[in-house]
DNA sequence: AGAGTCATGTAAGCTGTTACATGATTCG
DNA sequence: CGAATCATGTAACAGCTTACATGACTCT
């Protein structure tokens, strides 16, 4: 049951639809999970029938209509035995890695262009997260938010994932600039 | 195919058997990726099937038998193919995260608790990888090694690993102290 | 004597991805 | 007028996890 909790977590400020989530999948919750929008959709009916969740049809008149779901008592109780019980290790799975392991071995055009591709997409998803943060935090600096501030989880997890795209833009421009100099200097293949 | 190019990339330094490789995915590959044993012995055989690798028994007299795998050229050309696909943006996928997430909701105790037990995991890789790192480079210092060693892959592969260890364990230690603070303060629950 | 290491798998089940399907409305 | 957005799914397949199974040797 990996996606279920993720999906009861993101469920806890307010009613969405299952169009909704796919788009917050996408970009705040991308700081913790990611799945596509086929899967929530199963994912919403498997837990409204389980009684996690609660759905209301909402009528619509110039688009389809919709359900939105907010996360029941039973579904907060779900929550809190999964908070106790172990976590696994997270670890990291990236195509990209593989490619640069092999570096050495195979051509460095196409694993440069990459890196940079990365890198680039590493510093909009900064620049959303900051935005995000700046947001919600409203006029009261960072320590302030964090002890008085409410709802801090989600501003925790986005600082976690701003932390990630920088360290990752870091290290994919890093890489890049290496490899570049290599092909610079030693004309290998 | 996820697995197999992980799996064909980490046999580019020489022969391992699939006992070796589980252990190796547990430490150093794990930088880019995880599997099970049963995982590897899985695609060990789906890969030497298809020739991208091949293997050889090392009849041992104290402990069992083994076998032992390289790449083939077959499975070099498919390494290089794989380089030059686009690949799929990486992304976090973290139990605790989802955690954090619903922090506010739920029981702190055991997040708290579970944040600074990965803060102390976190702790060992670094040091772990660290060390990796400084046996890889030999004499040389990182800019020098970067610069001419032979076979760079794993060493940039690994700095990634131990930057997002680094990164990591400080994001847990932060958000544990903040939900430390908060509890003191406005005793809530 | 028990725990851990070396060594390799099978089988069942759950999760996640890809392809396909539909249809109205709004924006450029 | 074509592309994007809103809105929700089904079906088939690929990938990953969990449980089970075996057996000798070494270290504490």
């Amino acid at each position: 049951m990996p996606l279920r909790h993720a999906v009861l977590a993101s469920l806890l400020d307010g009613e969405y639809s299952g169009y909704q989530l796919a788009k917050a999948f996408d970009v705040g919750v991308a700081n913790f999970w990611h799945a596509l929008p086929q899967q929530l959709y199963a994912e919403l009916t498997k837990l409204e029938k389980e009684g996690l969740i609660s759905g209301r049809e909402v009528v619509q008149e110039a688009r389809p209509n919709k359900r939105l779901f907010r996360v029941t008592d039973a579904g907060l109780a779900e929550l809190e035995n999964f908070a106790a019980a172990v976590s696994k290790p997270s670890f990291i799975r990236d195509d990209l890695l593989v490619k640069v392991q092999a570096v050495d071995r195979i051509g460095t055009a196409p694993v440069i262009e990459q890196l940079e591709e990365r890198a680039s997409a590493a510093e909009a998803r900064i620049e959303l997260f900051s935005n995000l943060l700046r947001r919600t935090r409203g006029d009261v600096d960072e320590e302030e938010f964090l002890r008085r501030g409410e709802r801090i989880g989600p501003y925790l997890t986005c600082l976690r994932g701003l932390a990630f795209e920088r360290d990752h833009r870091t290290w994919c421009l890093r890489t890049a600039a290496v490899l570049r100099e290599r092909r610079a200097t030693h004309a290998q293949r």
